[in-house]
DNA sequence: AGCCAGGAAGAAT
DNA sequence: ATTCTTCATGGC
């Protein structure tokens, strides 16, 4: 916790909507702030009421990591459909998309599978504890070698359920591919490559390209976006309703679809 | 094409 | 104290 940086607080970014959309599950409550830890990097972030104060081990990373040079307000007007979409932009407007590492995605997203938040946060942060690196305070995310050497017993054992034998298998083909160079695929290149991994679904898929590999022209169709568009789309299989969708919001789906997921979510709150 | 088990914990009743 | 729901998938 070397590195101290100031955000200033904008319409369009905010700590708590930015962790709590359902994109990340490293995140807790500290004392006057929060703390979040991704890959092999953590930071604690305090409110100080005109501007956030980040303390980190690494500043540039974390920059990076929550996108910091996306033009979030211009990205809001091209999708203002005076409608569902621009009342979901109003009270989603603080969020970003959060750049993170594929293979933290990939295996974060298999373990949300027909889960809920408060659980996958704790299966995620079992796994770290005993697999991830110790870095004094906190624990890493782990390597694709330690996921691949657990066993599937242990991540039943961490309570993973059924999806232990996907983490296990997952991680054992993973061991063969290099990562990096999925980077350099197209879209749905790289969807038919998530998807030809045991226990990953279109869901986990679009999950993957748009929090881990930040592929914009994907939407995860979960769930509550289920219940957004159940009348519009009606008996529509998901995976299809996944294709519509993308081609109704183009390349700013993954936007579209983090609003909308936040406001549906959150509808019976507040 | 459509149904269902897989696991467990928060939420609802 | 039960039952329902949950950022689904693979097998049949």
């Amino acid at each position: 916790m070397k590195e101290t940086f100031f955000v200033e607080k904008t319409p369009t970014f905010d700590v708590w909507q930015t962790l709590d959309c359902g994109q990340v599950f490293r995140f807790k409550e500290i004392e006057g702030g929060v703390r979040i830890c991704a890959l092999d990097h953590c930071a604690k972030i305090f409110d100080e009421g005109e501007r956030y104060r980040f303390e980190c081990d690494d500043a540039e990373f974390f920059k990076r990591y929550f996108d910091f040079d996306t033009d979030y307000e211009a990205v809001q007007s091209a999708c203002e459909d005076g409608g569902m979409v621009s009342k979901a932009i109003e009270y989603g407007r603080g969020i970003h998309i959060l750049r993170q590492d594929p293979t933290e995605a990939i295996f974060s997203f298999i373990v949300s599978q027909n889960n809920h938040i408060p659980r996958i946060k704790g299966i995620i942060e079992r796994m770290c504890e005993a697999l991830g690196e110790d870095k004094g305070e906190y624990h890493a995310f782990p390597s694709v070698e330690k996921i691949a050497g657990a066993g599937e017993e242990f991540f039943a054992s961490i309570g993973a359920g059924y999806r232990a034998a996907y983490l296990d298998r997952v991680a054992k083909t993973l061991l063969c591919e290099d990562i990096g160079e999925w980077q350099k695929l197209s879209t749905d290149a790289l969807r038919s490559k998530l998807l030809s991994l045991h226990g990953i679904g279109r869901k986990v898929a679009d999950c993957a390209l748009l929090f881990g590999f930040n592929r914009f022209d994907v939407f995860p169709v979960d769930t509550w976006i289920k219940k957004v568009f159940e009348q519009e789309y009606e008996n529509v299989p998901a995976d299809k309703m996944a294709t519509l969708l993308i081609q109704k919001y183009g390349k700013y789906s993954g936007f579209v679809q983090q609003w909308l997921f936040f406001f549906k979510r959150n509808e019976k709150k507040v």
